[in-house]
DNA sequence: CACGATAATAACCAAAAGTTATCAAGACGT
DNA sequence: ACGTCTTGATAACTTTTGGTTATTATCGTG
């Protein structure tokens, strides 16, 4: 069944004559003819009564009058939808975090929401390999990980953090990771934040340092006030810092001390929700609006900008 | 929007694969590669992303190929439902019908809604005249009428009967029409059975008898209880003859003696509802099922038969 | 009875959709 | 690392379809 004959049908089916229906519809009246000879063909029954005193319904016709009508409305409703689906105006975004982003992420969505009140987001938390894994599967269209990202990957760096030595005022004389060796050290749960266990078990490496680790703690405040009552050294992110307490802070010259989250997605073509969604993010960073939508080249890295984004 | 595309994208969408998709669609992988982008352009927006490790839906994809199922499904439907209204198995049916009908027409009906359950059956209750303009207008499809019908209707004779002079004792010496001039007449009340009434005064016309109405009353019986008590003479269907009162009834030879109804309806090409309904009552009536679905000749008329279908 | 209106038909033309053959790019197995 | 295979795109060509104009048949109507 023909599309094109089924609204010339409607038209005709309404007008009840064939030259100004031809006419509404930009075509001769030998045309239209043969395009509702045509349906008839198809559908095996006469749906109009040509009569030379004027032209009406059969009793086929206006049951397929009835629905035709309502079949074209729904067809453009699907058509419309596509188009605006093409734009990323309606359809799902499936996003990936992870505990690093609690504070950043629902903020963007809110935004994003807001503008996009027809795209179905879906907030799913888990961690960074994961996400990883879930990215490449399509089952997720945008991930919040820590950086880097593996290179098949598009990134948009969110938060850049960097761990700082932090040591009770017995262990003043530590100046470097180097001198931590033996030392005892406050970590994080490997439960909850294990990236952050993990890196800083690769931070001591990177520094030939063994570490010893005296106590696992939840929170990062919980941390520093058992650094402070002297319990051992600790890594914090540099925000996490408190200055209300006997505490001796070191900076870090490593990159292995660097500590960043990035949007990342799949670079593929032409798919604009990610994009869109690209956009409020980097609105919410306040920074240059640099995501590829149509290209797969990382964009410029705002290192050094969007701190305090995390942290707790 | 084309349909057959539509067609294409669904089988594509569920395949994934534009070979195997063109073998269902028994066409060419390069046809349906057209069609695709030509759909794609229309929409303005990939509906898949080709690679060569597989083809997957786009966003926009997703989002039609939910659509695109349920509107196939609706299109194929409304075309099944065109088709079974073309065969009249679907749709509606706008009856008349008067009092002298009121026994045989529901009969007919219960037959033909039993075997066309999704036909929508009206029956409106309206006398002859009315009926033959609702008829003309479109508004009835089919009406049952007392005879003789206007002759640019189709016609199907239903019941015959004759009308017979019901004389007192008193009278036994009338034995025609003519000799009725000056009796007392009993007749039906123009009220409710006007066409009655009408045929009376007709067939007295026919004879140039001027009627004298001693009475009207409202029902047959009734009529044939007053001849007996004396009160006159009266007109009644031969199938209201009793025999139980003391009354001579007189066979009266003149066609305007005759009254009968017939189911009418305008002769119209292919309209197959009107068709199925003629032949549920064809069967109601036992008789020969001549019924032109598509000629305008006029059936046999099975004069002499179906006596008895009506009368009261 | 001629005229006007309406839809069907015919002849023709252009656009489309289909076909086969071929190409380019990755995946894959050796 | 290199042919091979698979997959989809592209090109050239053909067929089909849909569209146009011109004409005809058939009614109502002045």
């Amino acid at each position: 069944m023909d599309f094109r004959a089924l609204r010339s049908f409607v038209v005709l089916a309404n007008q009840l004559h064939f030259g100004r229906a031809a006419n509404l519809l930009h075509l001769s009246q030998p045309a239209l003819s043969k395009q509702i000879r045509k349906l008839e063909d198809e559908i095996g029954a006469p749906l109009f009564h040509r009569d030379t005193a004027g032209t009406s319904l059969s009793a086929a016709g206006a049951v397929l009058a009835k629905d035709a009508e309502d079949l074209l409305a729904r067809c453009g409703e699907a058509f419309l939808r596509a188009q605006r689906a093409g734009r990323g105006e309606v359809g799902t975004l499936d996003i990936g975090f992870g505990i690093a982003t609690y504070e950043l992420v629902p903020r963007v969505i809110a935004r994003f929401r807001s503008r996009y009140p027809e795209i179905h987001v879906s907030l799913r938390d888990m961690p960074t390999a994961e996400q990883v894994l879930a990215l490449r599967a399509g089952r997720l269209d945008i991930g919040f990980i820590r950086l880097p990202a593996p290179d098949d990957f598009a990134v948009r760096p969110v938060a850049t953090e960097r761990l700082i030595l932090a040591l009770p005022p017995a262990a003043k004389d530590v100046r470097t990771m180097a001198d931590l060796h033996g030392l005892p050290l406050v970590v994080m749960s490997r439960e909850r934040t294990h990236y952050i266990f993990d890196q800083v078990i690769a931070l001591c490496a990177a520094f030939h340092v063994t570490p010893y680790i005296a106590q696992e703690v939840a929170e990062f405040p919980t941390a520093l006030a058992l650094v402070a009552s002297g319990v051992g050294a600790s890594l914090v992110p540099r925000s996490a810092r408190r200055d209300d307490l006997p505490i001796v802070y070191r900076e870090i010259d490593h990159p292995a001390a660097d500590w960043s989250v990035g949007a990342v997605w799949r670079p593929v073509e032409g798919e604009c929700v990610v994009a869109n969604f690209l956009a409020c993010l980097g609105e919410k960073l306040g920074a240059q609006r640099s995501h590829p939508s149509s290209s797969d080249d990382i964009p410029p890295s705002p290192t050094g900008s969007a701190h305090d984004e995390f942290g707790r």
